[in-house]
Parts: structure tokens; sequence; C-alpha cells
DNA sequence: CACGCGATTGCCT
DNA sequence: GGCAATCGCGTGC
């Protein structure tokens, strides 16, 4: 049995507060680190003057060196640059005419980021109901693709800095029931299929993949 | 400049 | 579970 609501109605949350952002210290330590660390931090846009966003459910590392399947493997192009940019900076690239996002790790020059593959959603459910057309709560952002069309994320917010930029936001959760994280291969590669990389948070249903994979 | 593919999604069987 | 849609980017002619 989940621990999840059953319904989709949103529970009622604190609203984001800019005070508990993580530092950049929090993503200038190794990539897998940070995207275990990343489970259970809420992380959140202004659009509008209203924060949207969620609590991350589900990550996966994408190393420097010895990893084939990271956009850093080939090494500096235009479109992966933002990757080499300083810990805790977006890198959001285009994938069949999606986008996905992910936020850079270690220091600045490496090449690694954590891509954030799904949210727990639980602020301006209206506004990612309607940029996703979709009512159903696990239809916002269960999946890379997803959460950035709900979020309005693109090619325009590569780069950015989510310690300093006052309209985005990663920060402490509260209040936080306790959970348990699983580590799986990653999801979708050809290549370095097998290591060890995925993180997510056990038996949530807003975990992408199949129901059988949650746990 | 043509071609092939991908850290995806959603519809179909 | 299979597979088509879709398009930016890297590769090679």
């Amino acid at each position: 049995m989940s621990s999840e609501p059953a319904s989709d109605s949103p529970r009622p949350v604190p609203t984001p507060d800019p005070s508990r952002g993580l530092r950049r210290s929090f993503y200038r330590r190794s990539t897998p680190q940070v995207a275990e660390g990343l489970l259970g931090k809420w992380f959140a846009r202004r659009l509008g003057g209203d924060w949207i966003g969620g609590r991350i459910v589900e990550t996966e590392a994408y190393l420097a060196e010895d990893d084939l399947a990271s956009h850093s493997a080939r090494g500096r192009t235009r479109s992966n640059a933002a990757m080499f940019g300083p810990p805790g900076s977006l890198y959001v690239y285009p994938i069949h005419a999606k986008h996905c996002l992910n936020v850079v790790t270690e220091q600045e020059g490496r090449g690694a980021a954590v891509l954030i593959r799904a949210l727990e959603p639980l602020w301006g459910i209206e506004t990612m109901q309607r940029r996703r057309g979709r009512e159903r709560l696990r239809e916002l952002t269960r999946g890379p693709a997803m959460l950035c069309q709900a979020l309005d994320v693109d090619r325009r917010h590569d780069g950015v800095d989510l310690v300093s930029d006052p309209d985005w936001l990663v920060a402490e959760p509260s209040p936080e029931p306790p959970f348990q994280i699983t580590c799986s291969t990653r999801i979708g590669l050809s290549r370095a299929a097998d290591m060890p990389l995925r993180f997510f948070v056990n038996g949530n249903r807003f975990v992408s993949g199949k129901a059988s994979d949650h746990r």
C-alpha cells in the first residue's frame, strides 16, 4: 500500500519560503550525493507572482567522467555549455520536441548535473493543469519533459542560477514526512544503461515509470 | 545541407 | 507493452 493520497485533491502545504533556499555548497558535492539529497526538497518557480512547483521525488545523476550517457561525455559544445556552469544553475536541453531540466553539480567546468525527473505537484496546480492540458495530478509532473511543460521551462532558462535568482527556489521542505529512497538504473538510455544513478522516493505515485518500479 | 537519433510522451493494440 | 510523432543538434558528405 502506498502512503500517498488516493484522491487528486491537493493537500494544504506552506508557501515556498525563500529563506529556506539551498545554498551553493549543497550542489558543490558529488553528483550522486546531490541527486539523492534533492529528493524531498521543494522545487518551484515564481510565474506571474505565484509559485508553481512541488516536491522532488525522482532524480538521475549524470557524471563528468566515465559516463557515456552524459551530455558532457564528448566535451563542451554550444548546446551543453550550461552543464559546465556553476553548481546550482540550470542546464535545460531539448529532446523529442520537448525539454528536460538539470541542476548543475560539483564545480564550474566539470560537466556534471542532476536530471529532475518527477515532482509531486504542490503549488500552481491550476496553472500546471492548463499548461499540460490535463486535469489529473498524476499527469502533470510525472516525467522530466512533463514537469518542464507544467512549469513552462525551456531553453530560455538554460543557465539560470537557482541559488541567487529570486524567481526560482530549491528549498528545505517544511514539514517533511519521513520517506525511504531507492536507487536503480537510469531510464531510457542506450549507453551506460547499467549504472545505478537513479534515485526515487519509495512508493510515491508521482515517480515515472511503472508502479512496480517504484519499489 | 541531408540524415539519424534521442536523458520523451501519449495513443493504440 | 509497442510504436509513432516531433525537432534540435551532431555528424558527415
